[in-house]
DNA sequence: TTGGAAAGTCAACAACACTGACATAAAACT
DNA sequence: AGTTTTATGTCAGTGTTGTTGACTTTCCAA
């Protein structure tokens, strides 16, 4: 990876299209991997990808409102409420009318909610621990600072907000 | 990020839970943004992701056969049937018939189809270049080897054969 | 008290995946 | 030569996840 100093003092990188495409198709087949394990599991509970995402996002954040999670997941409302019906009917994930605002929902994960929830994630960190121990240490910041660097502004205050509230 | 060396020389890493929630996030809020500028061309063409996928395994390797796009993309032949069949009936893929072995279809991006492909893979060669630079040389290879380390082996299979044959 | 935001619902539709069954041609094997 | 396997394509049906559009109910706030 060719780079040098300007004088100003930011680095140029010079990076062929080839070095990118492999960059473009290593992010490809990854997620198929990150994904892959959940799948697994939620398979067997006749559930989907959207119902782990909401599962995670209500598990970091609980007491969230839909609009909230709307914002996040980037999906409409009619969509969501599909995935929700389903985890509130199968007892994962409990909907309380908010108390100062009413026309609120405030979201919590049941016992067997935060169950699965629990399963799944330490499934997909299972794997991002071994990729980590695999790539070895200097390797985990540069992976966070790349993908951090590739989310859309708006997504990034979401990924932010988090790391505020929990991280560092 | 704390690390230290065994006697033995392997790294070990302490990574907290939340450490690698923060990954696992990163991972899709990344994703969201790395597909992002070519959905958008794609919608304007009424293509899909899958599309996508299959214009970009076809540009990569020219002549491919429709048995290596099964397993590179890992879907099944009616889903990848159908994407073909549009990409094919658009007169943006061109299937030729083997000559050693006349049961198997070659598969070429014709001119509009390598136009199309060099539009999309533009798009996102610039959203990678752009998070490269933001990132700073040093992170890119981590970024890498995190990536490559998350594939499953048979995925990495697919991601290393290409590197062999065309990268470093 | 009225306007608008938040939430939910119904209906229709599309993309993209799946399974299962079946057809055809050609290669490979016995 | 006859059988089996491989590569591909196709038809029909289904499921998940997304979309738009229209409409209702609830209820906060100006």
């Amino acid at each position: 990876m060719a780079d040098m100093q300007t004088p100003g003092g930011q680095s140029l990188l010079f990076l062929t299209d080839e070095q990118l495409r492999k960059g473009i198709e290593a992010m490809f087949f990854a997620y198929r991997g990150f994904t892959a394990d959940p799948d697994r599991i939620l398979d067997q509970y006749r559930l989907g990808r959207a119902h782990h995402r909401a599962l995670h996002f209500i598990s970091r954040a609980p007491g969230t409102t839909v609009n909230n999670l709307l914002s996040i997941l980037g999906v409409t409302k009619q969509s969501l409420n599909r995935v929700l019906r389903t985890l509130i009917d199968d007892g994962l994930v409990e909907s309380r009318v908010g108390t100062r605002d009413k026309r609120e929902r405030h979201l919590f994960l049941t016992e067997s909610g935060a169950a699965l929830e629990q399963e799944l994630s330490t499934a997909q960190r299972e794997r991002m621990r071994q990729a980590y121990r695999e790539a070895g240490p200097e390797a985990v910041q540069g992976f966070r600072s790349v993908l951090e660097a590739m989310m859309d502004p708006e997504l990034r205050r979401h990924f932010n907000r988090a790391k505020d509230e929990r991280d560092e």
